[in-house]
Formats: structure tokens, C-alpha cells, sequence
DNA sequence: GATAGTTTCATACAACTGTTTGAATTGCAA
DNA sequence: TTGCAATTCAAACAGTTGTATGAAACTATC
């Protein structure tokens, strides 16, 4: 009972807090002198600094990956349980592209604090973590579903290499705006999505399904 | 002069204790440990444990980008200042690839490190890598004769994707092993380099190459 | 072999970490 | 109001961190 206000306001600042700077640069008295609460509250709400981490985790990831899921049932039950793979990807990468790109002050909080777990992977996180495997099956699943040519293997690694451009994009999004000198716009977030998805699409579809190597590049 | 026995060992150590643990969970104590030398002998030799680390991140990043642009200029001369694509693509991501995956025993721990040093980005390292931006340039150069139809924006778009694609499974390369359940095979460097190679050469050469987008993906 | 310069070593230091403590304060029910 | 639990707070704790110190052990030159 009582007002929880406290705790909403330790989880807010930490989540504030480790999305800017990272797990590593922030302590639990920086959380408290942002969150205008007392020492001691992190302790006495949460037990201890790795177990507001492991919530503060648990509740993002659970968000997130409702909502990319939301987006894959939707997607498959209008196609009559097999989705368009451009569609099966938009779902997988757009959520998080759209949380953490685009103008700087409507960028997710949430969706920049999952960024930063899922680079810094400290212990508390790394235990969780492995939950979403099961939830990249599902989309394993869904591809599979969408291109039954394809093998496995195939998959996995248009999967892999899906979730790389996402991720990388955005973790290195000012560098690459630095290297593009501003040619490459972060911020319009959906020409972004779109040219993920569209290589995505292309590592899945493209050479021949059943060999092992999908193309032959020249050595010399 | 002398024997430089203390350095090396120390150099050594931290490289490898850096690059299995990360920076932040391996102290001074930890490196001295492993190198089997004094504490202080950090302080003596380098200074400050900031500077251990940019000494490390400066040797180690300027080797890998001499390899790489090693690979890029025999392809370039060879084709008379004109090398294809792929090949391009190649010389940037072969070499940090086969460093960093392949079996366990023969892994570079200096492309480890590097890998490590791409993600952490403690503030030695923050500070240098600036300089990296010049070296992509030069692969964006030769990226930009190779297809001179394209715009700088898919130029710059498709350098981003073949990092990202290279990075993102040497970082996460255990946890893909995981998901595809070991169809995967990590352990082929070659089969790895040329599935990115061929996904990033499909992202730089398909579509139309004047317009914006490079591809339309269903919204609905 | 004495001397000067370099390198090692054990030890101490100050700063910072997450956590604990026990007393003060608050909020609410009887 | 009284009583009791929940919450807040200042202070201290024990552990670890990078760094500094000054004496000891080397090394090489004369």
C-alpha cells in the first residue's frame, strides 16, 4: 500500500540514469540524488542495487517484447497464420528502432535503458537474459513459417543479422551520422526501419535455398 | 633499454583479462596477478590505469586498421584503383571476423579486445576513437569508386550494415550458437565472412540505385 | 667494487562502493 | 489520543578501488 512513490521515483531516475550513462558509471547514491529519496530507500525497497537492475529489466523486457509480438500475431492471423516476411521483420525491429531513434526528445527512456542492457550486460541481466531466446524462437517460427523453402540455417542467420543492423544502427548512430556527415538521417525513423527490413528481406530471399553457402565471393 | 619483461607481462595480461571479462569487472589487482609482477609496477610503467588501456586500444586498433587497409589497396591495385565490392567488404570485415571467431584455441585475443573495447567504451578509449572515422572514410572512398552509382547515403548505409552484421555476431555469436540449437557453425570464419560479405554486397548493389529508399516494404 | 640510475616490492592511503543499523518520523487504525 | 507498523533518515560499516610512498633489490658504468 501506501503512496509507492519512492519506488516509482527510484525506478524512473535509475532507468533515466543507466540509459544516459551506463551500468558502470552510475551509483546507487547518483540514483538517490536524482530521485531526491534517501540512501538507504534503494536497499529497503528493492533489496539491493542488482535486484532494482533485475526488475527494472524484467518489466522493460516484458514490455518490448509484448509489443513485438503484439505485431506478429496481428500480422499472422490477418494472413491466416502466415505473415509476409518484410512484415515478420518490421515487427521484430521496428519497436525498438522506433523507441530508440527518431528526435531526441521523444526518444523511450525504456527502450534506451533495454539498448544499453542489451550492450553492458552486467550479471544481474545476464541471468535473465536468457528468457529471450525463447522469444526469438517465436519469430524463428513465424519466418520459417513465411519462407518454408529456406533451411534453418538460413533463418537463424537472416534473424541474426536482422536483429545486428538494428541494434548496431542504433548504437552507433552518432558515429554514423559523424561519418555521413549528416547524410545518413537517424531521425527519420522509418526510412531507417525500412532499410533494415529491406536487407533483412533480401538476406532471406535472395541465391539458392537449399545449398549451404548462400554466395560465393572472390578470394583473390 | 632493459628487459621490458614487466611491461610485456603486464601488457599481455590486461589484453587477456580485458577481453574475457570486460574492462569493468578486471582490476589492477586482477592484471598484476595474472602478469605475476607488483602493483605498483602499473603505476610505474604506464602511468595510470587509463593510459594502460589507451596504450593497448591505440597498438591493437592501429594493427587491425593496417590489415585492413592492407587488404583494401592490394584489391584496389589490382584493379586499377577500382576494386569490386565484395572484395571491398571483405578487407573490412575479414579480418576482425576470422580474429574473433573460429575455434576457441585460436581466437586473436587482440581482435577480442578490440570487440570488447567497440562495446564498453570506457573513457580511454572514448577519447581515441575519433580517429576511427578517418579509417571508415577510407573504406567509404572505396566503396564510393566500386559503385559509383550510388549515392553516398546507401554508400554510408551499407558500410554501417556490414559492421553491424560482423560485430553483432561476434558479440552475440554464443547466444546464436544457442538459438539455432548449433546449425549455426560459428567455427566456419570463411562460410560467416561470406554470408556477411554477400548480405551487405545485396544492401549496396540491389534496387534502384538514384532514388531514396532503396526498397519498399508493406506497411500495412 | 663503489656509485648512480632504474626497477621492484610491501605497504599505506584516500576515495568510493553497496549495504547495514538503529533511531526518528510518518501514516493509519482502534 | 494511543499504539503499531511502515517508512525515512543520518551515520557508519566493511570491502574494494586506483594511486602514492619510501625502502629494498637490481643493473650497468666507471
Amino acid at each position: 500500500m501506501a503512496s509507492d512513490h519512492t519506488r516509482t521515483a527510484i525506478l524512473a531516475a535509475a532507468e533515466r540514469l543507466y540509459a544516459d550513462r551506463g551500468f558502470g558509471d552510475v551509483t546507487l547514491r547518483d540514483i538517490v540524488a536524482e530521485a531526491n529519496v534517501n540512501l538507504a530507500a534503494v536497499n529497503y525497497h528493492f533489496g539491493s542495487k542488482d535486484e532494482l537492475i533485475a526488475e527494472l529489466f524484467v518489466t522493460r523486457s516484458i514490455a518490448t517484447n509484448r509489443e513485438r509480438l503484439r505485431e506478429l500475431k496481428a500480422a499472422e492471423e490477418q494472413g491466416g497464420g502466415r505473415a509476409p516476411i518484410e512484415v515478420i521483420l518490421h515487427a521484430l525491429v521496428g519497436p525498438t528502432l522506433r523507441g530508440c531513434l527518431g528526435p531526441e526528445n521523444q526518444r523511450s527512456t525504456a527502450a534506451r535503458f533495454m539498448i544499453r542492457a542489451s550492450i553492458e550486460s552486467v550479471p544481474p541481466i545476464r541471468r535473465i537474459k536468457n528468457r529471450e531466446i525463447d522469444h526469438l524462437r517465436k519469430f524463428a517460427g513465424a519466418m520459417r513459417r513465411a519462407l518454408p523453402d529456406r533451411s534453418d540455417v538460413d533463418i537463424y542467420w537472416g534473424l541474426n543479422f536482422a536483429l545486428a543492423m538494428a541494434h548496431h544502427t542504433i548504437r552507433e548512430s552518432e558515429r554514423l551520422t559523424k561519418l555521413s556527415e549528416g547524410k545518413c538521417d537517424l531521425d527519420d525513423v522509418e526510412d531507417v526501419v525500412a532499410r533494415v527490413v529491406s536487407v533483412a528481406t533480401m538476406a532471406l530471399t535472395a541465391g539458392r535455398p537449399a545449398t549451404k553457402a548462400p554466395s560465393r565471393v572472390a578470394a583473390r
